[in-house]
DNA sequence: TTTGTTACAGAACACTTTGTTCATTAAAAT
DNA sequence: ATTTTAATGAACAAAGTGTTCTGTAACAAA
């Protein structure tokens, strides 16, 4: 990739994430992204349809991140352990979202924490779907399933709102003490 | 009130709740609420400031009439039953929700449903109040608390998401299946 | 019925923000 | 050295917001 390209699209990246620090995302403009990155006008669309996109592209660099090692270990997931591997998943997910709390209070603040959410919610689900279907309860699977991504999305949002005063290892704690996942078939 | 203004706000409430069965929220503006509404449009920010400010009038309306029942029987609450009173309430709530189907779908399938939600919320926090505190868990009081708001306003929107084809006590009875609120101390 | 009050209509207005276009300049790749 | 690609920044059209003002109509109270 050409220098300049990158640049420029770090130098957006980074002038969002600073803006964020002080706005709410609802009330950033795109003027205001392309003064504190100081590029033109012209050029920010070159790089991004509109400020949504950005947002997007923001969260997927985030995510990238946060689940780099969730996908690598697609393979050698197993259910021994019985849910120490679980919360040890979502443990290793809060850390990493720690890394980025500047940017997560920001986002999570106001009506961009719902795209956040979403984009969120896409990649827990991959995660929670090898779960869902070892739950013995009677209810739809799809309704466990979006159970389990709501709630812990839920408790991600409450952890990062209260300035993530509490560690990973004990929020994820909380979240398996509540959740049904102790209704998981242990094979 | 003058018999006029209940006219106009009637007509800009139906305007908004019919530009929500075939566009997103989003995507509305007020120029087309006072067309809809066939207003001036002086007229319309007479009566509301902003078009958030008219969404957040819709679901204030909505919400006095979902948890009507619930704000009536405050001094009847009791935990006789066990789980039996709250999977009712519950159950009530849906029914009521079920009678607004057409603006929540609207409502709830863009970013309006992060402010509908959040006043939602406000709401349920209300209620779970009283159960969360007798919940038995290792786990911060607030936290046990935005657990069940958030996992049941996850619930709700599942239902929606999915055309409300479960019944409301079957939504009802899959929530209570899954939610820690079996932890509840039976007095 | 008359009188004073209040609400509505709708045009005009200033303002903000968005997204595009284009000629020019600079940097990168080959 | 030449060609390709990116960045600049001004100018532009378009859309939307929220306000102001004048004339008109509906309302309430005497």
């Amino acid at each position: 990739m050409d220098r300049r390209q990158k640049k420029t699209r770090d130098s957006i990246f980074k002038a969002l994430s600073t803006l964020l620090e002080t706005k709410q995302y609802r009330n950033i403009t795109v003027q205001e992204i392309i003064d504190e990155a100081n590029i033109g006008r012209s050029t920010f669309y070159a790089h991004f349809e509109t400020k949504d996109e950005l947002l997007k592209a923001l969260c997927t660099d985030i995510f990238n991140h946060v689940f780099s090692d969730e996908l690598m270990s697609e393979n050698t997931h197993d259910f021994s352990g019985g849910n120490n591997n679980l919360e040890a998943r979502l443990t290793h997910i809060l850390h990493h979202l720690k890394d980025n709390e500047k940017n997560l209070v920001g986002i999570l603040s106001c009506e961009s924490g719902e795209l956040f959410m979403k984009y969120f919610k896409e990649y827990l689900t991959e995660m929670f779907i090898r779960y869902s279907n070892e739950i013995r309860v009677n209810a739809p699977a799809d309704f466990v399933l979006n159970h389990l991504v709501g709630s812990f999305s839920e408790t991600v949002k409450w952890w990062v709102d209260n300035k993530m005063k509490y560690t990973p290892e004990e929020t994820a704690r909380y979240f398996i003490e509540l959740s049904c996942i102790n209704k998981i078939i242990d094979t």
